[in-house]
DNA sequence: GACTTGACCGGAC
DNA sequence: AGTCCGGCCAAGT
């Protein structure tokens, strides 16, 4: 049992882009539903500040995280950012109306897989 | 090592 | 409809 050297450090956030990585393309998860699948519920400022951190062209889908409303969140930090975000999932043929909110009826994700298996 | 800062959420009023 | 409020916790200062 010794060692303790071995510093695991196991990324919080590592597990958190895994996942955003499963969303498939035209479709969407709120911060809360990303903390409900990662089996911590009510942890969604945690999505938020993770996906705050990311590189705008890293390979990771963050556009397709959004808040419970269906809205896109927006903040100074990242002025015309939250514009891209918009545009990139019009592009996957998702809408919006007339008050920047998009469908969540219709584009939640619901994974097939158990959430636990697409960690792996 | 204490304190601040967040792409949030749900419930109460 | 709105607004306020407490909870959640990793990273940065």
């Amino acid at each position: 049992m010794p060692m303790k050297t071995a510093k695991t450090k196991t990324p919080v956030y590592e597990q958190i882009y895994m996942l955003v990585r499963q969303i498939p393309a035209g479709k969407v998860a709120t911060y809360g539903q990303i903390a409900t699948l990662l089996d911590k519920p009510g942890h969604a400022r945690q999505i938020g500040y993770a996906l705050y951190r990311v590189e705008v062209d890293a390979d990771i889908p963050w556009h397709r995280v959004v808040n419970a409303q269906g809205m896109i969140s927006e903040s100074p930090q990242r002025q015309g950012n939250d514009d891209l975000q918009r545009l990139l999932l019009e592009q996957e043929e998702i809408t919006f109306n007339a008050q920047g909110k998009l469908d969540l009826r219709r584009y939640r994700w619901h994974p097939d897989p158990p959430p636990s298996t697409l960690l792996e």
